[in-house]
DNA sequence: GCCGTTTTCGGCCCGACTGTTTTCAGTCG
């Protein structure tokens, strides 16, 4: 039972509780204990199996206590179990329809015992759907188009894939008259490795001319919404674009709100009530008077924190931390000294040029074919060159080369390629094993984003022996890898094993992944001192 | 359902946009 297995039949219950009309803070406790398991590093079964006291947790009380134990030690939740008999399961696909929520699924699901999208559509059509009371004509067309398209429940888009769209929007914001800053804000600030949306925020003090200009961008297929300060459209690939409008005096507590994560704000905001003050996007304020928000760093100040970068808003201990004056020196990409992991091949030289261009002191060319040694070695370049193997890790650990076939290489990778469903206990000892005999172990949970959630592992186990014997994690750096991911990467830095950042290169515009692996780097508390390729001679 | 150096009950972040609402509930950020 992996934590994403736990957190789907917390997340589960929640959808069904609030479809049901349950306490919606019920709800959230609900919603909360899914997202902080979720987003764990720690694995919930090997807690459980140690005894720890869950209760120990933020938002876990006695009775989710007890459910989490449950779901681990049997697989099943009787609670869930129970509810659904209640509220059919199949009433969740609704919810991914725009502008259907709890309460109107509830109305319609109590109104005539629909439980697929297929009936709803047919009542939608036939007319049944408008009897009821808040069912006006648009919204039963918002209701077929989501039938048909099913818009929030698409998958979310790689970070990296939107790049280019958020910079193009940026400037044609900027052109707009008046407008004097534009950030884009949101998930995509804090880096996240796929995003929901675009969440942009733009400066301005005509600011209510702002949304007009912003709908005819010349790929907005669809306007969802569009009000005064705040609108929201559809991209011709399906991306969603929020739009916020402010006046400068906002700036800080608007682009604070907006970069979030929700969790993040909700904590904050909770400060903020206990020092006697009210946070919200335009400013802080104390009663009436409005106190701070100008810039984000005023807005910590006002709680009495201090500045966290945006990548560390996810409300997993970055506000205790500032409070503490523990906050991580993130790494920066100043920090990278060069790349481990770049392919040797017929592009190999114009690789080398462009690492040398960009300030490295070092790069590793690596090949997944021992006889490239020597090609390797007689290639020059003013900085150092690493020759690199990469080893195909069989069923039993075992490498593809002999000790003695890559004992003249710098640095040996090893990487699972197959067999990725062993069960855990045999999976960790064949990952064990290789680790005898390589330096460095690529991609280590061979996940592929929105393709394959990744290998089970105990990873604490791996990264105990990795600390111990001077074994380093990848984090692989390709836009849908990244891996290891932002929470491995954190538990890693805790648990003191070291990691580099690779960036695959086959080509010299793909050195720019490091980019990528870096965001999550930071996005994982890493400081210089925790990856290897941050430091001088890493080998 | 969770939480508490004031609290074990009574709060739980706060605001924008939409529709059919004649004053606000639902949904969403
Ligand atoms: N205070 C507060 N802020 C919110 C709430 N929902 C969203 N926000 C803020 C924080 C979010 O980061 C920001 C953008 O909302 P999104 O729904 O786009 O979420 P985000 O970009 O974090 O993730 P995403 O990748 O889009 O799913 O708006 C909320 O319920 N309360
Ligand atoms: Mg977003
Ligand atoms: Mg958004």
């Amino acid at each position: 039972m992996t934590n994403a297995d736990i957190a789907k039949m917390l997340s589960l219950t929640a959808d069904l509780l609030d479809i049901k009309g349950e306490n919606p803070f019920k709800v959230r406790a609900y919603r909360n204990a899914a997202r902080l398991i979720e987003n764990s590093s720690k694995d919930f079964e090997k807690l459980v199996r140690e005894g720890f006291d869950l209760t120990r947790l933020p938002g876990i009380g006695h009775d989710l206590s007890e459910y989490i134990k449950e779901i681990v030690t049997t697989g099943k939740f009787s609670k869930l179990e129970e509810l659904k008999k209640e509220v059919p399961e199949g009433l969740i696909d609704m919810l991914s329809i725009e502008g259907l929520g709890p309460k109107r699924i509830k109305q319609i699901y109590d109104a005539f015992g629909i439980t697929s999208l297929d009936e709803l559509k047919k009542y939608a059509e036939n007319g049944e759907l408008d009897k009821l009371p808040g069912f006006g004509p648009t919204l039963i067309q918002k209701i077929l188009k989501g039938v048909k398209q099913l818009k929030k429940a698409g998958i979310r888009f790689l970070w990296a894939d939107v790049e280019d769209v958020a910079e193009d929007l940026r400037k044609y914001l900027m052109d707009f008259e008046g407008v004097e800053i534009v950030e884009i804000a949101g998930s995509y600030r804090r880096r996240k490795e796929t995003v929901g949306d675009l969440d942009i925020l733009v400066i301005a003090d005509d600011y209510m001319k702002v949304s007009e200009y912003f709908t005819k961008y010349k790929r907005v297929k669809e306007v969802y919404s569009k009000g005064l300060t705040r609108s929201t459209v559809f991209l011709d690939n399906g991306l969603q674009i929020d739009l916020r409008a402010v006046t400068k005096e906002s700036y800080g507590s608007a682009l604070h709100y907006f970069t979030g994560s929700k969790d993040h704000n909700i904590a904050i905001r909770k400060m903020a009530i206990e020092l006697g003050l009210k946070v919200n996007e335009y400013g802080i304020y104390k009663g009436t008077k409005r106190i701070a928000g100008k810039t984000e760093e005023e807005v910590y100040k006002a709680v009495g924190l201090t500045y966290i970068e945006p990548e560390l808003r996810e409300n997993r201990g970055e506000i205790e931390a500032a409070r503490n004056g523990t906050l991580p020196k993130l790494i920066t990409l100043n920090d990278i000294k060069g790349d481990l992991k770049v392919y040797f091949n017929e592009n190999i030289k114009e690789i080398i040029k462009a690492a040398e261009k960009r300030g490295y002191e070092f790069i590793g060319v690596c090949t997944r074919n021992v006889k490239d040694l020597e090609k390797i070695k007689s290639l020059k370049s003013k900085i150092k060159i690493y020759s690199a193997i990469e080893c195909v890790i069989d069923k039993d650990g075992e490498l593809n080369y002999s000790d003695e076939e890559i004992k003249n290489f710098d640095i040996v990778y090893g990487s699972i390629e197959d067999n990725f469903d062993l069960d855990r206990d045999i999976q960790t000892d064949r990952i064990l094993k290789a680790l005898e005999k390589i330096n460095i172990l690529s991609h280590p949970f061979c996940r592929k984003i929105n393709e394959f959630n990744g290998i089970d592992i105990d990873f604490e186990k791996v990264l105990e022996y990795a600390k111990k014997n001077n074994k380093i994690l990848e984090i692989d750096a390709r836009r849908n890898r990244l891996d290891l991911d932002d929470s491995k990467i954190k538990l890693t830095k805790e648990v003191g094993a070291k990691m580099v950042i690779n960036s695959y290169a086959t080509n010299e515009d793909e050195l720019n992944n490091i980019k990528y692996g870096l965001n999550q780097a930071r996005r994982g508390w890493a400081e210089r001192k925790d990856i290897k390729n941050s430091v001088k001679n890493p080998f």
